[in-house]
Order: structure tokens, then C-alpha cells, then sequence
DNA sequence: ACCTGAACACCGTTCAAGT
DNA sequence: ACCTGAACACCGTTCAAGT
């Protein structure tokens, strides 16, 4: 919708609260606390209103995320991309990835329905484009552009979801594993907790990439 | 707990339903009609309880959650792993995705708490012994192995909840993308869908293990 | 020891009514 | 046109009481 849109009149009460209103409020609480705050009561009760009004804005929940990936898409930097295919596939996945990692309910809501927002089909154009710039065909792209996805969509909800606060289960596992059915696991003992709580996206990537150019997936 | 285990004289009430029992009807309801359907009071409604008396057999819905995921474990084929150390990786990690495959939602236990079971850490034990065997440090095999993990738990999050029954968003914007800005994508069309759709992981598996093995994650 | 019922503090959404 | 209030059909969990 251009915003100099012809105004036609409009008749009733006039609007208190709007969608944008909405949508920045719900970006405050999901980032104070979380996607698994965001309810549409509680984002009345911030704005000073009912449930019931949201209806008016947004058709319902669903639409409200949807809305607020968008807001984020915008928001996600969009690296120069350097000229060398290769290069340029890995600077727009790892773009991807940084810029997903700061909020992996995003992720959450990227997978949990058939939610996504139009905006962030940069990165995967741009991946695509490298891939056939490094001579894949454009199925085989696509097919490398899904590989890298799963990958970054996977280490972003499990890597990015790891807690620091409160001891974990596996920490309590790990150090007394049974070495007769699992000598490697319990040969590593409590370095396993340490050991996969380093990041190596970027080094994984590499690795990937290598590969699906290498063998192409038809 | 042995079954043999002294049968220490109970006093009061005899049990009216069982753990056993309980996690019997939660797959039921998993297997019928999904996780999001697995509440406490819907699960006391079909065994013909209350939601209070569950509390006595389960601390809360994450341990119930948990003793699912271990009942899921435990009948998950465990095929036999042939000599060759690269085979031998190849054919666990296929193993683990097929056997997470067909339930999606113990993905997303597994990946919304730290949530596991002890018994599926045959998986990680072969595939790292695998990459041993085909002279990674431990270290490298770990990360390897972390490197496979996201990439399956991302395929089976992304792929395995893939609707098939009502027209999805994306069926809807990708035959209209705008040439100008996402030129790569635009030309693909209405195959992204079809595209998508294709089974890639073993493929995919192959490839990425290609690169992971060519040159490791430090 | 085990189970029940009522209660608390929540959800998303519909519907009819008010301004 | 927009907002409100009451209601419906749910959640997980606590607490006090019953058998």
C-alpha cells in the first residue's frame, strides 16, 4: 500500500491502537522474555486495551507472527557480497545464520507452520545464485540451498536454545555413561558438555559446502 | 530397577493406574492426533482418571515427556553396522533420521528442553565411532557428529512437518516473485514447491560427510 | 498410598452489545 | 469502524480433603 493512498472517508469511532503499535509491543515482550510470553492477552494488557481489539488488527495469532517475522526481516543486515560464487554462498548463509542467531524464536515460528516472511528470501536467492555460479544446475542448487537450511535451522533451535543457567540433565549423564555399550561417549566423560557448546557454524559450513559442491545432490 | 527388587509391604490404597499405563495412552494420543494434543487432562480423561492422579505416577509433563521419548527409544531399530568405519557412520546417521523420521514430534522434545534418552545414545556413540575409524580426533568426531545432528533434527523439524493437505503461503507467493529483485527464485517458480518436496536426505548426508571427513571441524 | 474436587492463574477465540 | 465484556472451551499445577 503506497502511503499516499487515496483517504477515503472514513466513518465510526476512530482507531486507539494500530497495527504497528501491536507489532512494536510485541517485539518488546518477545525479546524481554521470550516467544513463549507473547499471548495476546498479555500484549492487550501492555498496550491498554482487550484481547478483543487485536481482532481488529490482525486476523489472528498466526498473522501476528507472520507480521513480526517481517518487522525482523527488514531489520537483518544485508553484507555486501563478495564477486567469487563460493565466497558469496558462504557470506549470505553465515548473514543467515548471524542474523537468526540473536533470536532463535524466530526459528521456532520459521518452522513451526508454513510461516515466513517474503524479505528474508535474499539470503536463499543469493545462496542459490552462488551455488549455480560455482556450476551446479538450478535443481541441484535448490537442493544445496535446503542442505544448508536444515543445518543452520537446526544448530540455531539446539545450539541456540542450550541454557547456561541451571545444571542439565546431560551434564549429570555424561560423566557416569557405561563404558562396555558406549566407550567413545564415556571416553569423552564431561568434555562432551564442553565440547558442544562450541560454536562451529562457520567451520561446519565450510565443511558442507565443500561437500555439496564437491557431490551434488540431484 | 531390577524386577526382582524386594517387594518392600506397601501400605493403603492399591494403585488404580500405572506409569506404565499412563505412557501407554500418551502414545496413543501422540500417534493419533499429534503432541499438541498430549494434556494432562485430556490423557486422565482416556484412561478414566482425574489430571491430579497423574501427578502421583509423574512428576510433571516434561518427566512424562521424557519417559516417552526413552518407551520411543528403546523400539527404534538398531541395524547392524557394517565394518567399514565410513559405512559404518553413514549407515547410523540414517538409521537415527529414520527412526526420528516417522515421529517429528520427538524432534521437537528433543530439541525444546534438555530433554534425551539415554538409550538413543547408541546413535552419537557409532557415528563418532565411525568418524574415529576414519582418523578424526575425538574432538573432530564430536563436532562431525554435532554437524550431522543439526542438519538431521533441521530436515526432520523443516521436512517432516511439511503440510500436505491445504495450500500453504508459500504455494501461494512463489509463482509471483519479483524478477527484478529475486531473479533466481523467480525463474524456479512453481517447481520450488515440487523442489522442496524431494527427499534429499541421503543424499544430503552423503555430501555433507564428504566435506565434514575432507577436511575437519577443529 | 493413592485418588478426587475445587480452585488458581492462565490460554485463543466467538459473539452480542455498546459508542 | 472500532472497542468492550461476558462467555466458551481449553491449559498445567497446587492444595486440602477423602478413602
Amino acid at each position: 500500500v503506497p502511503p499516499s493512498a487515496p483517504q477515503r472517508p472514513r466513518t465510526g469511532r476512530p482507531p486507539r491502537i494500530s497495527r504497528q503499535e501491536i507489532i512494536a509491543a510485541a517485539r518488546r515482550i518477545v525479546e524481554s522474555e521470550g516467544v513463549q510470553h507473547l499471548t495476546m492477552r498479555r500484549l492487550a494488557k501492555d498496550i491498554g486495551s482487550t484481547p478483543m481489539a487485536l481482532y481488529h488488527h490482525v486476523r489472528d495469532k498466526d498473522q501476528l507472527l507472520v507480521l513480526l517475522l517481517d518487522d525482523y526481516a527488514e531489520g537483518v543486515p544485508r553484507p555486501d557480497l563478495p564477486d567469487d560464487p563460493r565466497e558469496r554462498l558462504l557470506t549470505a548463509a553465515q548473514a543467515m545464520h548471524d542474523g537468526l542467531a540473536d533470536f532463535p524464536w524466530i526459528v521456532e515460528v520459521l518452522t513451526s507452520d508454513d510461516l515466513f516472511a517474503i524479505s528474508g528470501l535474499w539470503y536463499p536467492e543469493h545462496i542459490i545464485d552462488g551455488a549455480i555460479g560455482c556450476g551446479l544446475t538450478p535443481e541441484q542448487a535448490v537442493h544445496t540451498y535446503r542442505t544448508i537450511w536444515y543445518y543452520t535451522a537446526g544448530e540455531i533451535i539446539i545450539h541456540g536454545r542450550a541454557r547456561t543457567d541451571r545444571p542439565t540433565y546431560r551434564e549429570q549423564v555424561f560423566p557416569d555413561l557405561d563404558p562396555q555399550t558406549l566407550p567413545r561417549l564415556a571416553s569423552l566423560g564431561d568434555r562432551w558438555v564442553s565440547l558442544t557448546a562450541e560454536d562451529t557454524y562457520r567451520q561446519g559450513l565450510r565443511a558442507i559446502v565443500n561437500g555439496l559442491l564437491a557431490t551434488p545432490i540431484d
